[in-house]
DNA sequence: CTGAAAGCGCTTACAG
DNA sequence: CTGAAAGCGCTTACAG
């Protein structure tokens, strides 16, 4: 049996051994568990360091814990999911714990798919941004492990945590930001949704834009179109939205790749944003800042979102079960496609 | 003790004993390993189907593989990195096989812990999609799990298979196509690269610009810009790029991001694009092709590389030993900001 | 083709 | 505080 020197694996055998304690003890000092002198602990974590000494992450997933988060994602287009994920990594870099994330290519059964591999694979918790998933499901899957939502609002939940951006706020500040200057016929494009959850942001957006509304006295001028998620809807939509006779003086878009095409139209139809019609969007997304875009849009600190989701995934893995919902204030940005008043 | 009915855990052995089989054969019907009769292997697939059994993933991985492919992003920002995934979970849905993303925050100690995490989890094989880290450290993961990389050309590479836009024929493209309309004093507006290895995509597109400018006699209009990935200092690059004095006739951007900005910078200045300054970028990302943006661009097929990455890496993980090189020709993508002849 | 048994590297009661 | 031993759910030789 020829054996080449193969570097044998360092284990956590291998790191008791050296400090000349036993592998019990060598694994509560991993875990930084209780109960370990000051001075075993010493040897322990130095034999480790000495030793280069690496966890074995499926063998500890067998009894303990992974230190593995799954984070599922929609998909990748949405530039709003970075920020999100810059918060939730910075947060997690003084964890023990390492975010994965899986792709549900914004299918439900593929996102249904994907949990389960993640369950499998035997995740401590799952951060779920902007599920398609029905309530339902979502529900079966907190009570099988530690969940925290993006981008859902709560409905009475009491299985899961929920950080979302206070999306009702947001629609009444776009609504306000218009009317503060003399726009009255303010329109909320939305996304049709087709038998997702009630409480997704892009209808608190909506319900944000209806109180807003009728705050002012402008609940005869509610207006609202809902499109798909596909470029050729979404123009459809817009060059309908924008015919002359019943033509809105500003448009709030539910997120900011609509808004972008929605001002693409107006230039075609050889209307002037923001003059003729004034555009907002949401989120804020790298785009808005260019001239060529100058997109006034609301913010939605993704950062922060990601890094509170991120703490309270942990402290519900943790032990925590009371359910927390946290809710963000957005801000609106505002820059050319929204600059002036409908008075010019 | 009281234990509530826990629902009990559906192992292999749980199935095995369903089936009437012992555990190994169960697992090797898991594995579809040969050695096992036809009517076993129904009864056991039978079983496994009835009981709703998921095998568990860290218990494979304690002997044999995980099924989960590593997949290292540097950031979320890059629209194009959405169409590689695309492809890489479009080919991997046909396999057992399942991708889980970690994120490098474009720093290269990020990256490597990330490496580092990965390997802990047994991940099955590694895909690095431009990585940051230096060819020495990527040689040394690739001896240690099988490695694929999007996004960095291959310096001989035996340890690892490499899959990239030709980038050095999207370089002539742009060249050839600028000059076709008669323009001359073509720059190429590349990222400024510290210490980065030699073969990144960034500098194979400034061979193939400087090669087409040589080969069309334009050797003494070559004009590189460098400039870092962020805001200000792309702004300022351009800025100085486009003074009246020397403002070249056309410019190949790296990226669309780029792009963008210089287009934004040009109308600044009072340029009119395409007519003073003709712009390409690279990519061909979504936003390419809205009205306001109208970048003629060069696309990648994202979903190719992905998909040819994905499927290497399967292979190699099979056994595969030698090294392959795939490279995917790019084409060009015309719009509104390099449309019409100088000589207009 | 089939199965009993060892073992992967940890964590977890449990006894000392 | 410390350690011996069982066991997590698989895969892998090995013997039959």
């Amino acid at each position: 049996v020829s054996k080449i020197e193969q570097q044998e694996r360092v284990t956590i055998r291998t790191v008791a051994a050296d400090a000349g304690v036993s592998v019990a003890t060598a694994s509560k000092v991993l875990r930084n568990a209780y109960g370990v002198s000051d001075a075993a602990k010493e040897r322990v974590r130095a034999s480790m360091a000495r030793l280069g000494y690496r966890p074995h992450a499926a063998a500890r997933g067998m009894r303990g814990q992974t230190y593995t988060l799954g984070v599922l994602l929609p998909d990748l287009r949405n530039p709003f999911f970075a920020e999100i994920m810059d918060g939730v990594n910075r947060y997690l870099a003084s964890t023990p714990y390492q975010a994965l994330l899986g792709l549900g290519q914004s299918a439900v059964r593929l996102e249904h798919n994907l949990v389960e591999n993640m369950l499998d694979r035997q995740m401590d918790g799952l951060l779920l941004v902007a599920p398609r998933l029905p309530i339902q499901e979502i529900e079966d899957i907190a009570r099988r492990i530690p969940t925290v939502l993006i981008g859902l609002h709560e409905a009475g939940a009491t299985a899961y945590d929920t950080v979302n951006n206070d999306d009702f706020e947001s629609g009444r500040l776009a609504v306000r930001h218009f009317a503060a200057a003399g726009r009255r016929r303010i329109a909320y494009f939305s996304l049709a949704v087709a038998g997702s959850p009630e409480d997704t942001t892009v209808i608190h957006r909506e319900n944000g834009y209806r109180a807003a509304m009728k705050e002012l006295g402008l609940t005869r001028s509610i207006r609202i179109v809902h499109a798909d998620q596909t470029r050729e809807a979404i123009r459809a939509a817009a060059m309908h939205l924008l015919r002359p006779a019943t033509r809105p003086e500003a448009i709030f878009c539910w997120t900011d790749f609509v808004a972008f095409e929605v001002i693409s139209v107006a230039r075609e139809l050889g209307l002037d944003v923001p003059r003729d019609v004034g555009i907002i969007g949401h989120d804020n997304t790298a785009f808005c800042d260019l001239d060529i875009a100058a997109l006034t849009s609301i913010d939605q600190s993704g950062p922060k979102l990601g890094a509170d989701a991120a703490r309270l995934l942990v402290e519900r893995i943790g032990g925590r079960t009371t359910s927390q919902f946290i809710t963000v204030a957005p801000r609106i940005v505002q820059r050319g496609s929204s600059a002036g008043s409908r008075a010019l």
